[in-house]
Formats: C-alpha cells, sequence, structure tokens
DNA sequence: TATGAATGAGGATTCATTCAT
DNA sequence: AATGAATGAATCCTCATTCAT
C-alpha cells in the first residue's frame, strides 16, 4: 500500500488549515489548536512535519509565493505581445489576492509578520523583486531602458496599493473595479513614456 | 499645584511608548510590560487610563491617524494651485510613513489587525475614505468629474503602494526615489486625464 | 503597611515547596504546578520572583549551600581543639544531609542535574571546593603539610560517600550509625598519618 | 538464515544508546527519540522489545551492574592474599566508573532516579548488598569479625565517595589519583584495625 | 521484525487583567 | 494617581505511547 505520499498531504492540510485560519483570525489568534483542529489533524503533526509553529509559518508563506509564481508564469505564456504580458503579471497578481477575499488578510498578515522575522523577511523579498524583475523584463520591450526601472516599480506600488486597499472594503464590484483601475493606471504610464520618448508602440 | 494635565502627559507617554514597542517588536510582541516599561510606567496604569490594552492600542491607532491628518491640514494649506495641493497631500502622506523608519511598521501592523478587530477597522476606515476625499475635492479642479474618483483611487492605491513596498526596503535614497516616483506617476494620470478629456490644465 | 519582605517571604515559601517536591518526586516529577500548588501560590509567581524554572532550581541549589555553610560555621566556632573543630565540620556535613530524609534525594537530584548545567555546576563546585578547603584547614594543626590535602580529599570522600549510601538505605539508626563510621575512619586517617609522620598529637 | 541473535544484538543496541545519551544530556534529557535515534532505530522498537521507556532504563541499570560485577569477579580470581582481593574489588568498582568519564553522569542518574522508582530501588539495592557483602568475605581474613562490618563500610563509602566527587572533577589525574587514595585510606583503615585488636596481618 | 505516522497529555512560559495598598 | 503582586488561562512544545503497514 502506497504510504508514499502521505507526507505531502498532510503537509497540504495544514498549510491550507493554516492559510484559513490566519485569514479569519490574524496571526495572532491563529494558534496551534485551531490550525490543527481545523485541519482535523492534531498539534502534535505540526512539530512532527514542520519541526515548528514558525516551520508551518514559513512554509505556509512560501506555498503562497509559489502558488502565485505558478499562476503568473501561467497568464504570462498564454499572453500575446508585450503589453498583453505586462498585464498579465498584473492579472495574475490581482486576481489571485482577490480570489479569495481572506487572502488579501493572509497577505497582509504575513507582510507585517516579515518585518520582524527574518525567516519570513527573506522569503518575502524573493518574491519582492520577482515581480519587480517580471516587470522590468515585460517593459524592456515597451519603454525607454531609461524609464524601465521606474515604471516597473510604480506598477508593483499600483498592485499592492490596490489589493492593500481592497482588504478594507472587499466585495465583487470592488475587485472588478480595481483591476480597471490598475489597467488604466498602467495605460497611463506606459503612454506617458512613450510619448516622452516618442517610441512607437503597438497598440495595446 | 498643576497635578492638571498629568492624565493627557501619561496618555502621551503610554501611546509613543506602544508606536516605539510595536515598530520594533510588531503588535505580536508587544507586550504592556514591554511598553509600560519602555513608558518608565508600570502596567497599571494601561488600566488605569485606557481600561485595556485594546483601548491603548485603539488609542495608538487614533492618534497616529490625528497627527497625518494634522500634517496633511498644514501643508494643504501652504500649497498653492490644485496640483500643488494634490502634491501636498500626497507628500503628507509619503513623509509621515517614512518620518521614521519603523512608522511604516506601524501602521503595517494596525492594518493587518485591523481585519480582525471591529473597533479598530473603524477608526481605519475613516482615514481610508478621508484620504480619497481629500484627494476627490484637489482633482474636481485638474479633471473631469467623472475621472476624478477613479484617479484618485489611483493615486491612493499607489500612495499606500508606496509606503508598504518601502517597509521591505527602508533606507533614506529608497525614501527620496519613492516620493519622486509618485509623483511622476501622478503627472501621467493626470496628464492621460487632461489628454482625454481635452482639458486645459494648470502648468505643475 | 509593610508591603516589604513579601518578596523575600514569597521565594522562600516557593524554595521551600521545591525542597519539599523534588525531595518527594525528583527533579524529573517536580513540575512548577506541583511546587507552586504545594507553597498554595500560582505558577506564574515562579516567573516573577525567579524568571524561570531554572531560576528557582538555582535559587533552591544555592539556598541549600547556604544553610549548610551556616551550619558548618556555627558548629565549627563552638568547637574547641583541631580535632573537634574537624569533627563539627563533619557533622555539620552529614546532620544537615539527614536532618530531614528526604534532604539526601534532594542534594542527590541536584549533583546529577548540575552535570548537565553551567549554572547549577558552578554552584556545586563552590561548594565541593569550600568543604575541602576547610577541611585542609583544621588538617594543617593535625598531620603534616604533606598529607594535608590527601587526608582532606579522603574525608570529603567519605563524608559524601556516607550520605549518598545513605540515601539508599534511611532510617533513624542508620544515621547514627553513619556518624560513627565516619569518625572512626577519620582518627584511623589520623592516625595513621600521625604514625607515619612521629608527630606528636593532642588526644582526640 | 540466521535471524537468531537479532533480537540480543537490537536490545544492546539500544541499552549502549540509552548510556551514551543518558551520559550526555542526563536522564532528563534522554528522550526516545534521542536513543533510537543515536541507535540507529525507530522508536518504535523500544516497545517492541522493552515494552516501554521504563522497560528500557530498567535493563540499562541491570546491564551497568551486571558488567561490574562480571568485572569484579574477573579481577578478584586473579588477585593472591586477601588484601590484594580487597584491592581487586576496590579497583574494579573504580576503573569501572572511570573507564568512560560520562560513565559516573550515568550511574549518578541512576541513583538518583532509583530513589523515585521501586523497580529501579531494587536494582540499586541489590548491588549495593553485593559490595558490602563482597568487601566484607574479604576483611574476614584480615580484620576481627566484630570489625568487619564497619570497615566494609567504610570502604564502600570510600568508594562511593571517591567516584561521585570525581563527576565533579574529571580528567585522567584525578583519576589516578582517586585510586590512589582510597587504597592508602583502606590500608589506614586496615591497619588501625590490626594494630587494635593486635592481630597479626600478612603484608599486601 | 521494523518503521514512523499519529495522538494527546503534560510541561514551561507568557501575558492581560485584577486588586490591595 | 500609581504601583506591582498575584492570578490563571492560553500557547507552544516535547514526548511516551500506540498502531497500521
Amino acid at each position: 500500500m502506497p504510504k508514499v505520499g502521505v507526507e505531502q498531504k498532510r503537509k497540504a492540510q495544514l498549510i491550507e488549515a493554516a492559510i484559513a485560519t490566519i485569514g479569519e483570525l490574524g496571526l495572532g489568534g491563529a494558534s496551534l489548536q485551531m490550525i490543527a483542529g481545523r485541519a482535523g489533524l492534531s498539534t502534535g503533526l505540526v512539530a512532527h512535519y514542520f519541526r515548528d509553529k514558525n516551520g508551518l509559518l514559513e512554509a505556509t508563506l512560501r506555498h503562497i509565493m509559489d502558488q502565485l509564481g505558478t499562476e503568473a508564469v501561467s497568464r504570462y505564456k498564454k499572453a500575446r505581445g508585450p503589453r498583453a504580458r505586462l498585464k498579465a503579471i498584473v492579472d495574475a497578481n490581482l486576481s489571485y489576492q482577490q480570489l479569495d477575499s481572506e487572502f488579501g488578510a493572509v497577505w497582509l498578515a504575513f507582510w507585517a509578520e516579515s518585518l520582524h522575522s527574518d525567516r519570513l523577511y527573506r522569503v518575502q523579498r524573493v518574491n519582492h523583486h520577482r515581480l519587480l524583475s517580471n516587470l522590468r523584463h515585460c517593459l524592456r520591450d515597451l519603454v525607454a531602458s531609461a524609464e524601465v526601472d521606474r515604471i516597473a516599480e510604480s506598477i508593483a506600488c499600483l498592485i499592492d496599493g490596490v489589493w492593500l486597499r481592497s482588504t478594507l472594503v472587499g466585495g465583487d464590484s470592488h475587485s472588478r473595479r480595481s483591476r480597471a483601475l490598475v489597467m488604466e493606471a498602467v495605460d497611463a504610464l506606459l503612454d506617458s513614456a512613450e510619448l516622452g520618448n516618442a517610441k512607437p508602440g503597438e497598440s495595446p
């Protein structure tokens, strides 16, 4: 009988439960008993598979980041043309945040915590830089190289600002509006860069 | 003998210590003993003046918001012209966040916590709407009324995204760069709105 | 009203309870709940006064050592003549161990633990050397200086061996017998040293 | 297929690992996972072969005692003359304790624990009496029968006191010195007994 | 025979809160 | 007004034990 895969399954169960619990109660309210209970497992298993509560939290953050990365790559590959690819990245980041209304809260909780935990901080920075690097890669085909960094940073801030503020509002209508909002702002940024540099752009 | 003002002074001491402690250790690590100890007072005083730990936290968040509001009003009044007033608001929000490198962390901690605490949530929303409302007020003189809401929201997102991402990076050079970044993005947004609406804008 | 002395009293209560509990259940069975419960206090007070369980244990060991030291000094001062002083020291060590039948068990538990705890180890060594030094001091008047160290060490071993083995037997008759046993052995050691060195000794 | 002997081998592995772990970390720090891990086996095997953690500990103590007994018998048989046989017993007890510097710690840990465990206590007492009985047997040829018990007890205390104190000091030079110390004290005891009884002794 | 997954009780520790002074 | 002693619930973690494979 396949005892194989039990470890992966248990880890996934615990991570899923951690996400749900943190989303509902925040990091401060997410005790191991709540998490393990929601997963239908015992608290001891956390130590068994993750050594520590911190181990579970780190794995959880990493899981979230991996999922976001996978989503972004998948959308990116389907997109045709540089502007579409750029928007695919934006879309991946936004849709992922808003897939579940709790997701923004989880993301935010980890962001806040990462400022006081080396392990989480490192994971967080990897993602920070990955988003910037992806954006820059797309922008190289769209604006003058002198503008790439600035515009990439602006778009990254827009994305993070949008989901951050949307955690305060929530709701589906807001989700749709916020996507549109970012897209229009991105267009504005690209247009101004193109105009300023007289660079011939493709139509969006 | 003027024992008047003792209450105000003690409250201020505790709030200041709360901000410093949360900035350094996060909300999860800020125990009453740490806060009171840093203020040079006893833990009992917290109950005396704020009834509760939550009472202290709420007062602390309110204090931060009030300070930000005061700063914004002060800068706003000195500014001449609609675009300058708009930038004054942006500046107020950014400079305040970056006054102290710990400040972003405090702000972030409260934002995360407010998603799980009604009291904090309400305070947070007031500020959320105040920023939007201020931005909208300025924009009415700059862009077509149909665009006001959208641009205001975009700028608000930019502001929050900038300080949020800057909590991960820190440093003075980043602070200066991020101000410039927002200003340029604001210009791009305004220009695109003006062009699109053929509305004659003033020069920035 | 005298709030003074509360701290000393509470510490004494907890230390006393720690000794009783360790004597009854061993270090492995002495939980904070048992200790605090026996003292009629809450577990939280341990942290309040000793910071830690280890803090309590260290204070307890120190307390035992101090008491033994005081006892030894008191008996030593009453004794007349070098041989009597030597026996006063032996008596102090033995009578203290056997005052309470649990005491040997406590002493033994700490000795075993001190091999794995730096803090306890240091305290333990201080006592180890103090006993030797006291014995040497007495012996300088009784045997040739070349023999002092050896005889001191022998007597120290006898003392420790006696109480160690008596932990396995217990009972009052054994206590009395073991005192006599050490005294006779001490006499044998002194006699052999005196004879070997042809040193004129006083009558015991 | 010779699966015979597997049981004995596994038991020996676990016992050996238990001794090493207890020596290093003490009884309080010796978890089954540490012990089994050091033996390269799984925790489940402990239950399989010893039913219990206590079963393993009891077997371990018994193993130590058996080894000591074997060593003593072996040395005893090689010795010629009553005084040499007496010293053979002393040597067996001391050299065994000091074979490994961790050994005293293990012995001490079990001694402390045996005061709170019936099973271990019984094993401990068997050894206690065996040493006494061996010593008495030798002494019957050396001192008056009225002195046998007293001298036997004294020598036993010396032996235990020496290894007990040596656990605090350790080091090879101390080992050698402590053997000499006991031997000289034994001689002093024998001489005083012989003199007191005018019994003609053989030369050692 | 052997593994290691899973459990859950028990321990130390932290902390907000209460209250006598 | 102010202290800090005292509490006890809550949390994380460790660990012996059980059991299915």
